[in-house]
DNA sequence: TGCAAAGATGAAACTATTTGCAACTCCATG
DNA sequence: CATGGAGTTGCAAATAGTTTCATCTTTGCA
């Protein structure tokens, strides 16, 4: 398995919250940043099986459940019956999914800017809004 | 199997978008009614056991996915590993769940209301908001 | 460096949910 | 009240994700 360098700052996460940086971390991060965000685990494995072809599917769940905990990414459901991680680098945004036509829209996050503050103030509560996907009618399908 | 009446609205709901109303289906949603919301596909299978043994789960799974099409209930994660349906009757509400702690609360759908309006108003989209599982913190694990 | 403990891995078993299919049931129509 | 076709059921098998466990690796420290 080849050696590389992730990102510093990723792996100072990964290793002061008591976690080890493996090779098969190190794959599975690097095609987790090659992949444009919104990738599943199975997409990952077959991604990372020229690389590291014993590396279990697994030790993905496992790795992206760690990250996930780390706060390094997001597990979002998007509506086609599987789970879909992103790292998140710069910025957060969520998704409109119509539940007739099936259209994934991408938007940015400042609608739920009031929601979030709503929450904390109302609620104690923080919202993790980082990757949202919200599901009903597109104008189209209303 | 025993013959029951389920609600009259439900049923014609059910008749008027082309489905049959069976004896598997009063069961369910009789099971569904008395539970006080949150039952699990396999949770609504033990209780349905005794009145219908031979009720396959694949069939809860797929009565339940109608009732979601057909708007009468709701499919919701709440984060034990397994999606929870609710029957709506009266009134919507949401829940926050800490994702350290566990701690699963209720809380009514007002505050949603100015998001719901955004999203029709900036995106277009008619937002289902009637059983939301949001994630975060806290007050205690903030 | 050398070692032990904490943590990670692969493989298999397991849970939750979905799908394909042949047989069966509901119900609109006559 | 019969009947045919759409819709439904039970079962088995597939898919998605989680857990268990024995073995192996990483890392902090002597
Ligand atoms: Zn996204
Ligand atoms: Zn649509
Ligand atoms: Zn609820
Ligand atoms: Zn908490």
């Amino acid at each position: 398995m080849l050696p590389m360098q992730p990102g510093k700052l990723t792996e100072n996460t990964i290793r002061s919250s008591g976690h080890h940086i493996t090779p098969q971390r190190l794959v599975i991060l690097d095609v987790l940043k090659g992949s444009n965000g919104h990738a599943s685990a199975d997409e990952i494995h077959s991604h990372v099986r020229s690389r590291c072809p014993k590396l279990h599917i697994s030790t993905i769940y496992r790795a992206l459940d760690m990250l996930k905990r780390l706060g390094l990414v997001t597990e979002t459901a998007l509506g086609d019956g599987k789970l879909r991680y992103h790292l998140h680098v710069k910025g957060y945004h969520h998704h409109l999914i119509c539940e007739k036509c099936g259209r994934v829209e991408e938007m940015d996050e400042a609608t739920f800017t009031p929601l979030k503050a709503a929450l904390k103030r109302k609620h104690r509560f923080h919202a993790d809004l980082r990757h949202l996907a919200i599901f009903g009618r597109c104008q189209a399908c209303a």
